[in-house]
DNA sequence: TGCACGTGTAATAGAATTCTGACATGTGCA
DNA sequence: TGCACATGTCAGAATTCTATTACACGTGCA
């Protein structure tokens, strides 16, 4: 199990793949990783949009990016995918739960 | 696989489970089956609120309701646990996309 | 020099979620 | 009769999320 998984933290993970406008990057992501202009091209989404959903992407740890000289020697942001497998049922969200910090008010 | 798991279809019932709060509900109603307002008390949440989340829980099919009868004879709204295990990765993302209606404009 | 193409971000509007408080209604019981 | 406790819903506030538009800046190249 992971260790570090609070209610918190597989909630936002949970969050970053809920939505189907960041599901629809990854299953593009899934096929070849792209450079962002390019990405936001394959999805018809303005950049800054997709720049929005990249973010929530990383952060919660399902894509990286990273810098890449092109031919041209243009800087170009590439996004790749991080493997990953979530399995959740009633067990783990209670486990998850029960490692929260339990702090309310 | 699932049949009919559209991205639209997997991201309501992935939001459904990725709160804090409605994680909070189903890891109670994991250890045992409460009546709503018992379940009020237990996570500390107004009973309107905790409807909301319930409704949610319900649509996604998480849990289900039922009346019941209580010794002393008043109607009770017992709410219990639908057993579910859910496994997300890559490629099954990229299949629910796959699976999806495309329409966009 | 100016156009095409790329990164990155700020401001703002619009939409959806979450949450509170109040109300109507019903039952058991002292 | 009145209190305690239950279900169920509504209106509105507060907050977060999503999306658009516009801007600043840099590089290659005809």
């Amino acid at each position: 199990m992971n260790p570090a998984s609070t209610a918190e933290s597989l909630s936002a993970r949970l969050a970053a793949i809920a939505s189907p406008q960041r599901m629809r990057i990854i299953a593009v992501l899934y096929a070849e990783s792209l450079h962002v202009s390019e990405l936001a091209r394959r999805l018809g989404m303005s950049r800054a949009l997709l720049y929005m959903h990249l973010t929530k992407l990383e952060e919660a740890g399902f894509v990286v990016g990273h810098l890449e000289m092109s031919d041209g020697g243009k800087a170009l942001k590439f996004f790749e995918l991080v493997p990953f497998a979530i399995t959740i049922d009633a067990a783990a969200l209670a486990a998850a739960v029960a490692n929260d910090p339990e702090a309310e008010t």
